[in-house]
DNA sequence: AGATTGAACGACCGATCGGTCGCTTACTTC
DNA sequence: GAAGTAAGCGACCGATCGGTCGTTCAATCT
């Protein structure tokens, strides 16, 4: 997995990372549709022709940031939580995490799930499929966790968890209230049980 | 106030009204920002030019759109609940509202607050003035009567009740579960105080 | 009836949209 | 070093964008 075909494409990848970065978090300013490929062109340094031969054509873009955004997700708030052992304290690193995910302003316009979730709401297409593949496992993760705490119904708490972080990030976004990440951590902390009741083990991966 | 004047202006308010009705159903679907004049004009069977002349420019059609938005909350939730005696009993008839609203699909997209929020969350301009202010006034609603209801944290409490609705519209929208309307409606009466706590009169509009 | 005025329209404007085409460049493999 | 190949670019395409302009239409006022 070294020199050859790797080596040639070692560039295409670069930029095409490049891109995708740049365009998630573009989304999360502008929405997500409204993502232009000269525009994405402009903030990239690279020229709108370079860009479509290598995504080939304006939705691989967007399923490309999508991506992205989910990796970036992954890096900042699921793998450092990951540490934990799976329950309670795994679900409070979760919760820690993610306010910190929005404090270090990975995405300079707030959480992408939230903001393309809204966006793509009940649209179709492959596009519109990704950002629900992506909200449903961040509900998928809450529950299992919730699960593993011990909590008797786990989907009804992941939905106020969800709920009060993504009002959280609203907030924020809309009238600059940082406090208001600070209530959701707060709220979303009450839903998870006090007592350690952590099961699992530093275990696999989500 | 009869005849003159306002029979010239007839026609114009007539089109007016329907353009931004239509563009307001229009932006829960694709985005209130992706509206454009063309789409719109043949939406309402109107000429793009005849649409420009009425509204002057695209913002105006946006502000316009938000300001038929809010007369079609006020009409479909906000007014129907205020027969009730502020307080308790109000909240609940607004959480019924709220999600009869959504039911009737007043807005084929959803919430029309909810999905704009999100949207222009941190922009600038008088859009998203105008959509903050939808906001912000749906909030002080929930505030007001939390606090006549007697809850201590009025603020906090309002948090969670507008988390819970945005939190159930959205997966509405993305999942197609009904369902969650009434999780949300659930979840935002267990915040109100069950006791007849109303303490005030069938009064002034909001 | 004639004048006035807002509503509405078709034609048209420059700018930008997503995308194609042909070319050069950079790198790898013979 | 020659050949091959993906990366990347500039020029250009038809379509659509928001918006302007001059005209026509419908209703009122004198």
């Amino acid at each position: 997995m070294t020199s050859t075909v790797d080596g040639r494409r070692e560039r295409g990848d670069r930029t095409r990372r490049h891109a995708a970065r740049t365009a998630a978090r573009l989304a999360t300013v502008q929405g997500l549709d409204s993502i232009t490929v000269g525009a994405l062109a402009e903030a990239t340094g690279a020229s709108k022709s370079g860009l479509l031969t290598v995504f080939g054509n304006r939705e691989e873009i967007l399923l490309a940031a999508v991506a992205e955004a989910r990796s970036l997700y992954v890096e900042h708030v699921i793998r450092p939580a990951w540490v934990e052992p799976s329950g309670a304290p795994r679900l409070r690193a979760l919760l820690d995490r993610w306010v910190g995910y929005l404090h270090d302003e990975v995405f300079p316009g707030g959480c992408f799930v939230a903001t393309t979730s809204a966006e793509f709401g009940h649209r179709e297409g492959r596009v519109a499929d990704a950002v629900r593949d992506l909200k449903r496992e961040w509900i998928g993760v809450l529950e299992r966790e919730l699960s593993a705490a011990g909590v008797p119904d786990p989907a009804e708490a992941a939905f106020r968890i969800d709920a009060y972080l993504v009002a959280a990030n609203t907030r924020r976004e809309l009238f600059g209230d940082d406090a208001a990440l600070d209530t959701g951590r707060r709220l979303a902390l009450a839903v998870v049980p006090a007592g350690v009741a952590g099961a699992g083990e530093t275990s696999t991966e989500p």
